[in-house]
DNA sequence: TTAAATGCTGGAGTTAGCTCTAAGTCAAGC
DNA sequence: GCTTGACTTAGAGCTAACTCCAGCATTTAA
């Protein structure tokens, strides 16, 4: 799988399957011959990966610590394991704030809600005094 | 209020406040006769409110627009609620994604856990066979 | 077999959102 | 009155995360 297609299969510009390899938050992806970049199926699994990683808001910085700790074989599964951890309680929190936010947006519309609505009234009112 | 009592309060640094209140994320806060800021109620008010909708990740250019409308009075109501809603879907559908990464983060965590203890018992083994 | 499209690299440029600096003003304690 | 520390502004600088560009190599369609 050439880079363009792996761009368009997982909508990431191909500048920035580029700058995610060059920054290592993929290991090197497997080159033809000629070095053209050949991504095999682990290649996209990691790619994908990545993709569902920042969209939760993780940084370059630590999905490159994962990796470079992933580079170094199985002496590294606890520390990774603690980062997932470390990670996974920081998202929570990330959700749990959002979701008061949500509450209060919603809340926020429905007070708008009643507003437009008096609004409404008030100018049926003054058409009908007139 | 003076900004650093204010910036405690809401732990948001000096030169941020004085950044949204430039940027308009902020109506314009009160002021001592000889020009230091002195927020009232209300303006804690508007801290506090960008704060939170900061925090869930609305830009600057939104909240800015959101305020905007916000000082033209009445007529702009309905388009608040439509800015509004808009930003609740989005907000909505990022807990979504966030919510889907970190049921595969906790499984992912799991999975380390079940190999770690796989990788003990292995070492338990090579010892007592020597 | 040649033109057009696609790929490569290193490095510069961009954007959002702060964060800091300089140079000056203001306020509170001695 | 003077010093010390907090406040002011305009504008420069910084960081993360891309995004683009130049200049060259390779691949593909005509």
């Amino acid at each position: 799988m050439n880079i363009s297609e792996v761009s368009k299969k997982y909508s990431i510009p191909i500048d920035t399957l580029r700058y995610y390899e060059k920054e290592g938050l993929i290991p090197p992806v497997h080159r033809t011959e000629s070095g053209l970049r050949d991504y095999s199926e682990q290649d996209c699994g990691w790619v994908e990966f990545i993709k569902c990683m920042r969209g939760a808001g993780l940084s370059i910085d630590t999905l490159r610590q994962y990796i470079t700790l992933y580079g170094k074989g199985n002496r590294t599964l606890q520390k990774r394991k603690n980062l997932l951890i470390a990670e996974r309680d920081k998202l929570k929190m990330r959700i749990d704030e959002m979701q008061h936010t949500l509450a209060r947006l919603n809340g926020k519309i429905e007070t708008y809600e009643e507003r437009i609505v008096a609004c409404e009234k008030e100018l049926l009112k003054k058409r009908k005094s007139k």
